[in-house]
Order: C-alpha cells, then sequence, then structure tokens
DNA sequence: GACTGGTTGTTTGTATACTGTATACGAGCA
DNA sequence: TGCTCGTATACAGTATACAAACAACCAGTC
C-alpha cells in the first residue's frame, strides 16, 4: 500500500496553535502594541489551559514580538525607530551573504521556482490582494534562503522577517496600485541578476530592496517614539508602554 | 537620590535558574550528547516541579542546545561537522560587521576596556585554568559586541556563539600552554589593528580567528557523522541519537 | 498635605493531577 | 521464523489548584 497521496497527520500542539493565533492577532492588528495578555484571558478566549498560553507566549518572545518581565506580565511590543534600523541593518548583512550563497549553489530549476513566485505575486496585485503580495513576498525570500542551502541562516535570517511582519504587512498595504507593480517588477529583474552571477549587483539590489522596505515601514507605522538607543533592549522603555 | 551604583534586584525564577543549570551540565559534558532530557527526572533531581523544568529546556531549544519532537521528548542535540561550519560562516559575517561597527565607534575607554579584559585571560593561562580563559574569551567578544552598539546583533551573535559553548570550552582546554599563549597574544595584536582603524585586516584577523576555533572544534571533538548536508536540519538524524 | 505602612485584588509562578500519544514488548497468526 | 497486531508502560501535553509577587488603594502619622 504506497499512500503516497497520504501526508503524515499533523501533531500540532495547543501551544503552537495559540501561539498561531496570536502572532495573527499581532500582525493583523487586532492585537496592538503594548496590549497586555494575560494568559488568563487569552486561555478562557481560546478555549484551552493557562499552559499552553504561557508555552505560546514564550515563543513570542523569542520571536521578539512579545515581552515579558517576571510576574509582571506580557504585553505587545512596539519597536523604536532605531531598533527598525537595526533589524534591517542585519538583514541587509545577511541577505547579501544570502545572495552570495544563491548565486553559487544556481541552476535552472531555482529560477523557475522563483518565477512563479513572482508570478503569483503578480496575480494577487492585479487582484488587489495585500495578504496575498505579503504571502508570495515572504515565500520569495523564503525560496532564496532555501537555495542558499544554510539552515542556520534561514533560521535567523526568517526570525528577523517575522519581527518585521506586522509593519511589513501593514506598510505594503499602503502601497499605491503604481508602487506595489513596480514592487512586483523589481522581483523579475532581481532573478535576472541572479541569473547572471554578478553578485555585487545581486547584493546592491537586495539592499536597496530591504532598505526601502525599512523606509516604507518608518514612514507609514507608528513606532515607539526613539529614547536614547543606549537603552533600547533595557526594557526601560518597554515598561512605559504597558502602563 | 540618584542611586547609579544600585543594580536592579533580580528576581531569577526558578525556570531561569534551571536552564542555567542545564546550560552548565551540558557545557562541562555531564550531559553528553544525546542525553535525554525526561522532565520527570531532572525536576525531582533539582527539587522543582515539571513546569520550571518544561520551560528551561524550552528555552535551551530555542538555544540550539538541545532538540525535542512533540511527545517524545527532549535530547541534549550534538551537531554535526556540517553544522559547525555553517554557525561559524554565519559567525564570521556577522563579526565582521561588528568590526565594522567597532571600529567607527571606536574611543580610549573601549580599547582600556579590552585590555583588562586579555589581561584577566592572561592571568588565567598562566594560572591553567581553561574555565577563566573561556569566560575571558566570551567576555572580550561580549565586549565587542556591546562597543557595536546594536542590541539586536548582540543578542544573534552571542546565541550564535552559544551553541558553540561546549566545544569552545572543550577544544580551549586542549590547547597547549604555548598555543594558548599565542591565543592570548592575538587578541592583543587584535586590539591594535582595531586601534588603527584599518576595517579590512581586522575583518581578516576576526575571520581567522573565527576559523581556527572552528578547526580546533572539528579535530578536537566528536561531532555527530554527517549526513546529506541537506537532512542536517530535519531532525531524522537526531532521533537517531536517542535511540 | 506628603509620606509611610498595611491591605486587598489581580496576575504570574509553581505544584500536582490527569489525559493522550509514542514506543516496546509479547501474543497470536501465517 | 517472521510478521502483524494488541497491550502495557513511560512520558509529554494539558488542566486545575495553590502560593507568591506585584500594584493600587486607603488609612494613619508626622
Amino acid at each position: 500500500m504506497p499512500l503516497t497521496e497520504v501526508q503524515p497527520v499533523k501533531t500540532r500542539t495547543f501551544s503552537e496553535e495559540v501561539a498561531e493565533r496570536l502572532r495573527e492577532a499581532i500582525r493583523n492588528g487586532s492585537l496592538g502594541a503594548g496590549s497586555r495578555l494575560v494568559e488568563q484571558e487569552v486561555a478562557e478566549q481560546l478555549g484551552v489551559s493557562r499552559v499552553p498560553v504561557r508555552e505560546a507566549i514564550q515563543m513570542l518572545v523569542e520571536e521578539g514580538m512579545v515581552r515579558k518581565a517576571p510576574h509582571r506580565g506580557a504585553y505587545v511590543y512596539l519597536p523604536t525607530a532605531y531598533e527598525i534600523e537595526e533589524i534591517s541593518s542585519l538583514r541587509v548583512v545577511l541577505e547579501c551573504f544570502v545572495v552570495e550563497r544563491v548565486i553559487q549553489n544556481w541552476n535552472r530549476e531555482h529560477e523557475e521556482r522563483l518565477r512563479s513566485i513572482v508570478a503569483a505575486m503578480r496575480a494577487g496585485m492585479q487582484g488587489g490582494d495585500p495578504q496575498r503580495i505579503y504571502e508570495q513576498d515572504y515565500a520569495f525570500h523564503h525560496a532564496l534562503w532555501e537555495i542558499a542551502h544554510h539552515s542556520l541562516l534561514l533560521e535567523v535570517v526568517s526570525g528577523l522577517r517575522s519581527r518585521l511582519s506586522r509593519f511589513l504587512y501593514e506598510a505594503n498595504s499602503a502601497l499605491s496600485q503604481e508602487g506595489a507593480s513596480r514592487h512586483v517588477d523589481s522581483h523579475d529583474e532581481f532573478i535576472d541578476v541572479l541569473k547572471s552571477g554578478d553578485v555585487v549587483t545581486a547584493q546592491r539590489e537586495i539592499a536597496t530592496h530591504i532598505l526601502s522596505a525599512k523606509e516604507r515601514i518608518l514612514t507609514h507605522c507608528q513606532l515607539a517614539p526613539v529614547q536614547s538607543p543606549a537603552q533600547t533592549s533595557t526594557g526601560t522603555a518597554a515598561a512605559e508602554v504597558v502602563r
């Protein structure tokens, strides 16, 4: 009995399920920045006990979307503009490394795969579906990370990007029809550069891509007021948000 | 009342305490690769309930020292040589970025701080204290990360290094007296380069530093047999270890 | 009136008990 | 003998219950 069609039953735990719900709620804004995540409340709302909720919250903390302090609970974290800069600058460094490796590993199937993602992105754009554009944009980057064939790099860089997800989603929604069209086209052009094997140009392009995404976020999204950059990681500033 | 000297009372939870114990046990080898972490056992051994142990294990999973599968428990993960390569290659990229920023921010106090760490390292070496050398080596890098003034970068790169901690500890213990001496001296020379502001040389030096640490690990430490590199992250190989 | 000090409510941290899943082992069958 | 299947057991996942910590409020004192 081959059963090639049968997928393994995915055994998701409640914790993962809860985490996914929370992530989505944060991304689409129904859990705004500063919202407290009270374990009991979330548990009742989702019909589970506090334990899976605790674990889900912990996951979000690791992902940088949520912060928590002992005995004081968790809240949705709002990064400062400075932190957006930090994330983006790191992304530039890492994505340049990705690009280098992608070009090393380049082959025909990779091209086809990326082209099809861009096609889906274009379809989403024409349908005026920002969710779809966001997803395909993510898929595009994810494909690049996989082609780079470096599982740790994939983990780190996708983690970085997840910190921006809610803002990217928001900022991309604000793109004009024409802007979105240019955005999609730039992906196709980028594939051409990868294909040509020109590492330096490809790196310049992806850096531009990341930095323009950053600019869109900085102009379109409300962020926490910048204090002293030195204190961005202390949580002192964060506690303010909660009160 | 300024109270600049007063540190906030750190209220460590059991979870953190347990995590620290486990980390240490893994680092010094008393929890060898492949060891299963049975929640109940650990809980009884440390005199706490299972909940903090669960959370501690989750932290270690995030840090890459431990893996777990749903309903199958957690075990100390033994990376493959390929993964050590992955970690090191990423470290090179990130530490080069660190160096760039360190040189941008360079000032006299930074030099003094780094020199004093190297002095402590030299003292540890002369006392033949590998634990001390390891600590000071970490302190040196940590200082660099802080001087780079990029909290996220600090987080990411220190996370990467923590994945190597037990191997670095092991490999550095194997250093000869003379080798250790050269190792310490190289730090002082590196400070000179930073001071000179020569980014390219500094980057080359730190890359060499990281890659030689990698080589020491590869030659002195036992690692998981390399399968297909493509499968390093699937956990399939890992499950083998447990059985 | 501002400050100290207790008091209470809310929420997290921890312990214990129960449920569901995965693996191992052995009985039944070919 | 080799296989499949049922059963037992171990352990993670989850629920519930309790304890401790924080924060807010109110009373009392200087």
